[in-house]
DNA sequence: TAATACATTATAATTATTCTAAACTGTTGA
DNA sequence: TCAACAGTTTAGAATAATTATAATGTATTA
């Protein structure tokens, strides 16, 4: 209750409007004990699961969108036919188990941190990602 | 001329059939000074100005996915609406230019070698991809 | 509260990729 | 050499994720 506040609160600071579209997918998403890795289709799953209201599927999308732009989410590098979310925007890395599809969170231990050792001109690093594929043993033969 | 029979014992080493097309393919990919990325219709569209022969779209998807899966090939982690290719199968890493969407090989010095501090058990590292993301300064603005 | 700029919505359109099933071709072994 | 067979190619249909459209609705602002 005073969480979407919140929200609204939130939303409005960083020059979105609460709608109450969005400040229901915001509960959805960061009402939560841990962080979690979504599909756009898993994401509305969860909504009309959890909510009572409707959310149109264009709006999923708009609104998964302008959260990615504001920070609220970060969308993972997979090569997949569909796209991954993340709702911990903090730099960590990622396991993808190619059996399950899976999406693991490295700890900070797991990885060291990477050092670019170029120089870019011109242009600034958005991110640094990094993804180890890990599957059976089985897998690959043939 | 010669290098195509090489190209056909190679495919045969490998358990794929020689066909007229996966030679021609071959040629396409790997008759070349330097490796390259692609996507299925970039490398469609350099099979149609390269050649006089018309490949399918369905055989370009099967002969990629067929060279992927031996080793020919690596494809590239980034969440895009296609996928790409890489015709450099050696342990590297990339920058991706968000702006032009050109995608560039990280030189061996650009990054550490990634150590994962994690024991993963009954699992196989396939691989360890870094993207680096850059973009002009004045993006993701608004 | 009226005007307006921004959001939502259902639906259509688009695009990359996969599926299908018929025709074709490289390989194997008689 | 050639028939049989398994693996390939192909055009086109099907699928699925995503984006575009344009009409309706809603938060904001003056």
């Amino acid at each position: 209750m005073t969480k979407n506040c919140n929200f609204i609160t939130k939303l409005r600071e960083t020059g979105l409007r609460p709608t109450k579209q969005r400040v229901k997918i915001c509960e959805v998403l960061f009402n939560r004990e841990k962080t979690f890795h979504f599909t756009i289709n898993d994401l509305a799953k969860k909504i009309s699961n959890e909510l009572n209201e409707k959310i149109s599927l264009a709006t999923v999308y708009n609104t998964v969108h302008a959260f990615q732009k504001k920070g609220y989410l970060k969308e993972i590098s997979i090569n997949s036919d569909k796209s991954y979310f993340d709702t911990n925007t903090s730099s960590h890395h990622h396991f993808y188990d190619e059996d399950t599809h899976e999406l693991i969170d490295c700890d900070k231990d797991d990885i060291d941190a990477i050092r670019v050792n170029k120089n870019i001109t011109r242009k600034k690093i958005n991110s640094i990602e990094v993804l180890i594929r890990v599957a059976s043993d089985n897998q690959n033969q043939n």
